[in-house]
DNA sequence: ACTCTGTCTCTAGACGCC
DNA sequence: TGAGACAGAGT
DNA sequence: GGCGTCC
């Protein structure tokens, strides 16, 4: 998934796009977050040993909602804003990649069988993570928890990078956080990664700034889109021997991948039958994504009987748990509703970029 | 020397208690 | 899945 | 920091 090299491409070329930020910065921030994406993640190691998980009285997975849960109060507690965004349907060029995925997780499930026949534990530890599928119920249980606390749901009609992304052109949030560099070939103009990571890892959460990458690359967007679809991404294959280097060196060189195509070496460089670069190049500057401008974001208060229903009652949570954090969001929201502009203008906030970034009401806004 | 490819590896949440 | 480390091959 | 628990 995302595009093959591209970090390494961008840290060794345009560094003065990626800037290490403290996480206390995104204080009063919107945030658009991938939600398969983070379910994924919990699904694949809260509460896992071997294939157990956690589970409510029905024996259903709670995996999900437990990751959700606490990581979505962590981040309304550091006066974050999340959006959460789901996928809708893939586009047709994705199926492949898709059908790539399938047939892994189908040969991770025959070695699980195996491993579990054996008895090897290890094995079956490694296995059953990868046989890890976010499935439509998975999705709609986040979205109702969600719901419940106040965050805004957003349902993409086909990729949420995509919809992450024209979140943020449009201004509704300030960044997309994420791992999937993709994000920034969507045109995403603000991108974080790491954002989730504790501090105890010792890993700054990194911003990508798209115009300042395509100024020090010196590219346009349409060409940084071509450099993307060479270096491999999800929709189409690349050109075997084209690398990230060479990958540059040719939009560099060439201007667009017509101008790539009609003037490299055919001989050393085959290219494959019927390549749908420009369909690819299509779903990343045009990708389907809802552009309502009415639906306005809202963090809302949580609805406390609805989550002790929901998580309690049909999925088993403490309750203490539960009452304890429905007061953590109402703090959150209460400390973090006068926003950012009114602790910036007290200067109880310290960030490093306000002179250069508040020329715009938006900066404040988003 | 540089670049790409394939293969192997590890890794993947969040919290609190000790 | 992704990303780093490494060996090996091609230019 | 390591380790068990969350459901």
């Amino acid at each position: 998934m995302g595009i093959k090299g591209l970090t390494k491409l961008l840290a060794d070329n345009a560094p003065r796009g990626m800037k290490e930020q403290k996480f206390e910065s995104y204080f009063g921030r919107k945030i658009a977050i991938d939600a398969s994406m983070s379910i994924y993640q919990f699904l694949i190691v809260v509460g896992r040993s071997g294939t157990e998980m956690l589970t409510n009285e029905a024996g259903e997975t709670t995996s999900h909602l437990v990751g959700m849960f606490s990581r979505t109060i962590r981040l309304l507690e550091a006066g974050i804003k999340p959006v959460y965004v789901f996928d809708g349907k893939p586009p047709d060029l994705k199926k492949q990649e898709l059908a790539k995925r399938y047939s892994r997780r189908e040969d991770a499930t025959d070695d699980l069988a195996k491993a579990t026949e054996i008895g090897n534990k290890e094995d079956i530890e490694k296995f059953s993570k990868r046989t890890v599928k976010v499935t439509p119920q998975h999705n709609d249980d986040c979205k109702k928890l969600l719901r419940l606390m106040g965050v805004p749901v957003v349902e993409a009609p086909s990729e949420a990078e995509a919809q992450c992304a024209a979140l943020c052109k449009a201004e509704k949030v300030y960044a997309v956080a994420s791992e999937d560099m993709d994000s920034l070939t969507f045109g995403a103009s603000r991108f974080l990664r790491h954002l989730m990571d504790p501090s105890s890892k010792k890993i700054p959460v990194m911003e990508f700034d798209i115009s300042q990458i395509l100024e020090e690359l010196e590219l346009s967007m349409d060409q940084f889109i071509d450099l993307c679809i060479l270096c491999g991404c999800d929709y189409c294959d690349s050109i075997r021997g084209i690398g990230p280097q060479t990958a540059l060196k040719l939009v560099r060189q060439h201007g667009s991948m017509e101008s790539i195509l009609e003037n490299i070496n055919k001989e050393r460089y085959q290219i494959p039958d019927d390549w749908p670069y420009e369909e690819a190049r299509r779903l990343f500057k045009e990708p389907l994504v809802t552009d309502d401008e009415q639906t306005e974001l809202k963090w809302a208060a949580p609805d406390e009987e609805g989550l002790i229903n929901f998580l309690v009652k049909e999925n088993g949570f403490n309750i203490d748990r539960v009452t304890k954090a429905v007061e953590k969001i109402k703090t959150a929201k209460t400390k973090s509703s006068q926003g950012r502009y009114e602790l910036l203008s007290k200067n109880l906030l310290m960030v490093n970029d306000v002179g250069k970034n508040c020329h715009s009401l938006n900066f404040f806004k988003s």
